[in-house]
DNA sequence: AATGCTCGGTAACAGGCGTTACGGTAACAT
DNA sequence: ATGTTACCGTAACGCCTGTTACCGAGCATT
């Protein structure tokens, strides 16, 4: 029988094909067929799946934002302080290894995308201020004598520069190693006094 | 006569009428048309001024290189002190205002069309290091006694974070105000010692 | 005045795109 | 065994793309 269970593990197939398109061909070669290609079918079931070709990029930047969500969790979970769970939340957001790396092409992609496509970047805004809040209570957690509005300029900094570092990394990964990250990351802790 | 002044001012009336379609329609619709229309022209005479789509582009991205180093020259050149040079520069590279909102997504178009472009991602490589060496070089003016490892880590995350920024506020403008901004940078410069 | 030349607009081409319609196959129900 | 239904590959459609070929208008030289 066709469980709903396997058309979802298609929608899930067709998504990370969605991701490696974007990430090993660009954003202007994301198309129908070429996703076929990369989930290894036809077009076809690619059509059958989803209504229409907007759906189907809908559909992989909700599941890419789902899984990165799930991953900082269990990363902050398993912290064993909040400076720790601060620390590992936002390692997580740089491009550190060619895991990380992809999917900061695959961010990129989905952002410039964004800018034709009114849904889209409203996904992008919901997921962004959530990962901003997620940073801002994490920061609160680590320094809990802080005021709101330092917390939340603090927080700020380190989002943005997670995310400045992991697209400057993901263009040019030679040139940002991940010990440099690292050490960038370790200094601007230290430099906020939550080393 | 037809100077080549002319040529080369119509070359960067072109390279402006890219910047407009890919800030205001995207990558995806970032065609020939579309640009002849933004320049008010038709698609004969941008086929006359360039080769191919792909030269149009290459040259719309360096141009968007020249302008922004001069831009920044002249900021640095009229700055009282190296503090003050080194925030100029680095203001620079934020999106406070429409007209730097605008470049940022531009730039960000730039970036992911480099994926599937080898001489784009070149090009994208070789100014963003001008770009790391300049921010390293005001760093390093501005804190004559560190070290160089410090300098560079310094360095790197004051950059990383205004160009995170600059994409977070592209893409979320009312979410990153220009004075959410203007602290995060006056905070980071002052955890780093260089207020 | 005639002629060559540069310029840029028009129209057409082949190819690739998203999308739709159709057909065949396999599993299930009766 | 046979009808029914779900599934998905195939082929086609119309549209839009980059690119090319052509053509006429203006200008300079002779």
């Amino acid at each position: 029988m066709s469980l709903p269970a396997d058309r979802a593990a298609q929608g899930e197939a067709l998504s990370r094909a969605v991701w490696d398109v974007l990430a090993q061909q660009g954003l202007e070669k994301l198309t129908v067929r070429a996703v076929a290609a990369a989930a290894g079918c036809t077009t076809g079931l690619v059509m059958h799946r989803f209504p229409n070709r907007r759906a189907l990029l809908l559909h992989a930047r909700q599941l890419l934002h789902d899984i990165t969500r799930e991953r900082v969790e269990a990363l902050e979970a398993a912290a064993t302080s909040p400076r720790a769970a601060l620390r590992a939340v936002l390692r997580e957001g740089m491009a550190t290894d060619p895991e990380t790396t992809n999917w900061s092409i695959v961010w990129l992609g989905f952002l410039a995308a964004a800018v034709a496509d009114a849904e889209l970047i409203d996904m992008h805004r919901r997921n962004n201020r959530a990962w901003r809040q997620r940073a801002e209570r994490l920061v609160a957690a680590a320094a809990p004598d802080w005021p709101a509005d330092r917390v939340g300029t603090v927080a700020l900094g380190l989002i943005a520069m997670t995310e400045g570092v992991a697209a400057l990394a993901a263009a040019d990964p030679a040139a940002y190693p991940a010990d440099q990250q690292e050490g960038m990351l370790d200094a601007a802790l230290a430099a906020y006094g939550l080393g």
